[in-house]
DNA sequence: GTCAGTTTAAAACGCTTGTTTGAATTTTGA
DNA sequence: TCAAAATTCAAACAAGCGTTTTAAACTGAC
């Protein structure tokens, strides 16, 4: 059975925005892809920016309901006691990451995703916060109870670095293939780079804040400081 | 004294790109930018995409011999002997981090380097890929003489998975300030933060790549930690 | 079969884009 | 000083964009 011309609309602009951009993926592209009328975008969302704005939220409404419910089973487990870190970790990028791995759409959607993170376009980075904000109170939270130490900027911090290293996870490999031959295909052992990488960035040593431009000690002791 | 229409047309075009992407940005808002006129950028560049190019090419080429600098120097000190894996790390990013600092110009390319290494366009794409090999060569040589039991492969992906928090800690800043008040104002801060994050990524033990969820037979049988 | 409501179709709209033109102006070198 | 080269300028170009319009083709309920 053929999916109805929205469904198809909101596929091919998909797959286009991942392999074009945003700006360079036209409506004629769209709608040619999707076998439908150029009018049709207009008619059934509107506008361009609906469509695009349509397009991430099928995919990312989802994406966080299923982190904040891994969180939820994280938490239910652990009775009140704090979640370790690596939990915390696996419950966002763990499931960012399956997403990612799921060839039927998905896949495309985070490389999309990740890319547009840093997008410098207003209506999308509003957008963006709004879908993001009740996850990243969650964890924000969780992480604040398992590593009372840490300091909240600190975390965020991390977290940013670790979007970026997800991210690039997702949306790179071409680009990691121009610098030598490299296997994505099988997405538990991209899971398992990420997230030993994740984890061992997360877990790493406090920075000394002081603005020392020389040496720091290279080497901490064994004491648990950050996580 | 002024800077010629050329240069003008450079720094006005960096500035724009960085703000509204390179799609977005056209070359009246370029040209009105550096007061030139809209003729100009055609007559001196010869193309939109030849204009980009010049663009990352003015500051790319500085940024990569730096680095290749900063290598050598580490080199020469340690008289053949394996580097460190820090000063790889410090020789690579420290560099592109202080470059991120210079508010003469090359903060803002830097925030416009990040977000373009996962852009889609070809042209951008094959020129970066020529402007990264000699430098990733290089740094891929030093690291597999520094931890020579760290598969390649595995590197490639740690210094993808680096290359992407590097890249959202140096463009992302505003994404994470809608996540909660940060304060990016202290390069040195950004810096010692980040390099903490990086060098515990990257120091993580090897991931076990057997999958969890079901029995796959893994490609490299390897046990031992890395770094 | 009829008719309202929904969806598709083809064509054109106004506007912006990168690029080109050809003349005016400034700079250069002998 | 003066012609030649380099640069700037205003204006226009064709092409492509997102969007709108108007009519035709469906769809399901009665």
């Amino acid at each position: 059975m053929e999916p109805d011309t929205r469904t198809r609309i909101l596929d091919a602009a998909e797959k286009l925005f991942v392999a074009h951009g945003l700006d360079a993926t036209t409506l004629r592209m769209i709608t040619a892809g999707a076998q439908a009328n150029l009018a049709a975008v207009n008619y059934h969302f509107g506008s361009k920016e609906a469509l695009i704005e349509a397009v991430f939220r099928r995919r990312l409404t989802w994406l966080n309901e299923q982190r904040i419910a891994a969180l939820d089973a994280f938490e239910a487990e652990a009775k009140g006691a704090p979640l370790k870190p690596r939990q915390i970790v696996e419950a966002f990028f763990g499931v960012a990451i399956r997403m990612a791995a799921d060839k039927g759409g998905g896949q495309s959607f985070m490389r999309l995703l990740g890319r547009t993170y840093t997008e410098p376009t207003d209506f999308i980075r509003t957008f963006l916060a709004e879908e993001y904000a009740e996850v990243i109170a969650r964890f924000n939270a969780a992480f604040f109870k398992a590593l009372p130490d840490v300091p909240q900027e600190e975390f965020l911090w991390r977290f940013h670095f670790m979007m970026g290293a997800l991210s690039y996870a997702i949306s790179g490999a071409d680009a990691l293939r121009l610098l030598g031959p490299v296997d994505d295909s099988d997405p538990d052992v991209l899971y398992a780079r990420l997230m030993s990488f994740l984890i061992g960035g997360l877990r790493a040593p406090l920075p000394a804040l002081l603005p020392a431009s020389q040496a720091k000690p290279a080497k901490k002791p064994r004491t648990r400081k950050a996580a």
